[in-house]
DNA sequence: GAAATTCCGTTGAAATTTCAACAGAAGAGG
DNA sequence: CCTCTTCTGTTGAAATTTCAACGGAATTTC
């Protein structure tokens, strides 16, 4: 595990721990290490939620598929992100998404329970983990507010420029790649892909995005 | 605040807390109650966000107004619910929704910053109130979930049966009332008005549905 | 209880999105 | 370098949603 550090330090689960004091840790936690092919399922919906992830390489997707097959790509998560916390720390039955490496990847997996009630005997990072799962939660809630606003537009239009605008401010930069393709793109958004590809089309057309495969540019103002 | 013991009990933020230490606990944190009217904003876009809300009694709704005067409503809270804990506890700059009461209503605001760091000498419940936050904001996280699972559905038909099975499920029955009238419903569906009603009309003419005002009853096997 | 206001279903036209299908581009594998 | 597979833009028709407008029902206000 030694070789995770680098991204363990910046994982919010661990911030305000000592790096010399997290191999005791993980060990007095019970953390494993999974990998996964691309593609790959990490989780299934209906799988039970004791276990929070941490992506330790590669990069990985929540997704939900209905019954019609229409498939809406919930977040992407990357190396120090946490997952599934949210099902863990609710203790809810089980989790009600998918998450799919979609790319080759590491992650690690921690019993929820560990961090929330047992363990307190050996090591004294229980309160400051829950501290850090407080407000990695808060957080997470936020970015839900923010996709949202993305997916809350009525248009194709409007959710790609909010979605861009948002990216955009994120990057601090006019000019940036998105972690998707096209249909994937249209997942996210929640739309359909050929209409997503033509609205895509006429925004370039009317110079208001640059656009070459996953690299975006938004014209001023935007 | 004596007369709120009752609802306060239910708040989530208080598990744990006998009622007995309540009273104490209040003046500890600092807590205020505001009273608001019909239609009245708790909070506004914009306004920092350093206290979260707890309903004692009444309704309010959370709201994203974009600038085209597309309205949102995000959820509903109503007494004993916590609301604006996920931006006091990610320490964000300001709350990005209006929170708007739905009826003439009461709340309690508390400094986030008092449950989170200071005030730790006078009194023993803020390791069990991060708990408790911990837990609310995961159980928030998931009704995230649930509600994308509405509106990311692509058909009007589709969004209010997903809704409207939610609804049931939760009630526990087939038969239930809704929060919302005709505008709002569409608002949190995030879809038109009319369009909405066109959909029900059409819906209890194929026997889906039954409905009068917000009374709504599902048929068997919905 | 009368008047004013808000709510709600309906409707038809306009705009948008979805769907299905295809062909060229790009990428992967051998 | 060739083949096979996946990805993407385009297009036209069908389906759905939005928009604007109206009148009647229901509710609120005084």
């Amino acid at each position: 595990m030694q070789k995770y550090f680098d991204v363990l330090k910046k994982c919010a689960l661990f911030h305000g721990i000592e790096e010399n004091n997290l191999s005791s840790l993980l060990t007095c936690l019970g953390a494993r290490v999974l990998n996964f092919d691309k593609k790959e399922a990490i989780f299934y919906e209906g799988d039970p939620a004791k276990h929070l992830g941490i992506v330790l390489s590669g990069s990985a997707q929540i997704i939900t598929d209905d019954y019609l097959g229409n498939r809406s790509i919930v977040s992407t998560i990357e190396p120090s992100d946490l997952f599934a916390e949210s099902f863990a720390c609710a203790e809810a039955e089980s989790i009600p998404v998918d998450i799919i490496a979609s790319s080759k990847c590491s992650v690690m997996l921690i019993d929820c329970g560990h961090i929330m009630y047992t363990c307190s005997n050996t090591c004294a990072f229980h309160q400051q983990m829950i501290f850090n799962l407080m407000k990695d939660l808060a957080q997470k809630n936020i970015r839900f507010h923010q996709k949202a606003e993305i997916t809350g537009k009525r248009s194709t239009r409007e959710k790609l420029l909010a979605y861009l605008s948002q990216e955009a401010k994120k990057n601090k930069a006019r000019e940036f790649d998105i972690p998707f393709n096209r249909q994937e793109l249209a997942d996210y958004l929640e739309v359909e892909r050929s209409g997503l590809s033509a609205e895509i089309s006429r925004m370039v057309k009317e110079g208001i995005i640059e656009n070459r495969k996953n690299h975006f540019v938004l014209a001023d103002g935007r």
